[in-house]
Order: structure tokens, then sequence, then C-alpha cells
DNA sequence: TAAAAATGTAAAATATACTTGACATTTTGG
DNA sequence: CCAAAATGTCAAGTATATTTTACATTTTTA
């Protein structure tokens, strides 16, 4: 199965590693533009008012079940929420 | 700003808790399909293959940043590779 | 302006994602 | 068939996400 290609594919592609990625996201804009509160939101996805505060604020990502709580929740896909920036860190 | 239609919208939306999400991928799929081993793959996000190995097999789920870079990788997005049922759990 | 609602902050506890290392089993190729 | 490569498993440790509680500040509204 294997072959010469394969690895010269696979280290073209070693940068995309953890190098990249900082995030931040539409979350405040999406729950203001529904005229909810940061508890109201929390409630509708079931988890509470200091997670919604800390993702809106950056200090830390979204799990993938959460982002897509919250990705269904406003009807829009993950990547048009949360914006990856190839950056550090 | 708040007024009473609001909190109907919240009320109404309440069942976007955790109770649904059980998580599947196509990445051992796509992984076979550009011929690479779990260990390349991993190499090539910036990984360990126990991490590969766990996400392939549903073990746990990807972190949003990792759930990036593996949508970037394989050039598709997140919602197209990870599958979220609307099941319990 | 004063009370109420909304937002912010901080620390300790729990859950989950990820790593490291070591070994067992399966699959592949000579 | 045998060796090497690939995949799987297990356990302990670190990192990060989420909860809980409690209080401080800002914004809204009566």
């Amino acid at each position: 199965m294997g072959d010469g290609v394969i690895i010269e594919n696979v280290k073209h592609v070693l940068h995309f590693g953890k190098e990249a990625v900082k995030l931040k996201n539409r979350i405040r804009e999406l729950r203001r533009a529904m005229g909810l509160t940061q508890d109201e939101l929390a409630g509708a996805l079931s988890v509470t008012r200091q997670t919604v505060i800390a993702i809106e604020k950056g200090t830390y990502c979204a799990s993938l079940p959460l982002a897509h709580r919250i990705a269904v929740f406003f009807g829009e896909s993950i990547e048009s929420i949360f914006i990856f920036d190839e950056e550090d860190q």
C-alpha cells in the first residue's frame, strides 16, 4: 500500500500543526442580535453562564459538541461562528 | 431592551441542550483515502498517534482547534467530517 | 436616583482531551 | 512463513473545558 509519494505528502503538510489557531467568535454579536442575555443563552445551550462568558471572552474554546449546539442554535456553521486565525497559539 | 417575546423564544428553544449529540466521524475513511497511516496523520496534525486512535474510535471528541486542523487538512468542513447524531449522551 | 437586571471576576472542584511509554495483536510484504 | 509495519490497549500524568459558589461592577429601567 505505502509508497514514496505518501511520505512526501505527509512531510509537505507538517506545518498544519498547533502553531496556528487563535480563536475568536461571533457569539456575543449573534446572542445580542437575538436579544438574549448570557443567562438565557446558557440555559438554551445547557451550560452555565460562566461558560458563555468564558467563550464569548475567548478565555477558552468551546468543546466540539458545544460548538455544534451553538451552531445549530444560531442556524449557522461552526466555521462561520468560530474564527480560526492562522497565527501563533 | 428585553421584552416578553424574548423569554418565549428562550423557553421554546430549551431542548437544544446536552441530551443530543452522539459523535462519529469520517476520519479513518478520509485518512485511508489519502493512503496515510495513523502515525503519519498524527504527525501532520501535531498530535500523538493515541489521539488519532481515540478520535477515530470515538473514545472521545477532538477539541475544536483540532477539529479545525483536521477539517483544513482534509479540505472539508468540520460539520461534514464529524457527525452529530440527535440521540442521547 | 435607587433598585433590579445583566455582566464581569476569581477560586476550587470535576470532567474530558491529550500525552507518554510500554506492550499486545493484526495486517502487510518479502 | 517470518519479519516488519500498522493498529490496538492500558495506565498514569498533564492540560484544558465546564461547573459551582460567591461577590463586584456596569447597565437598564421604574
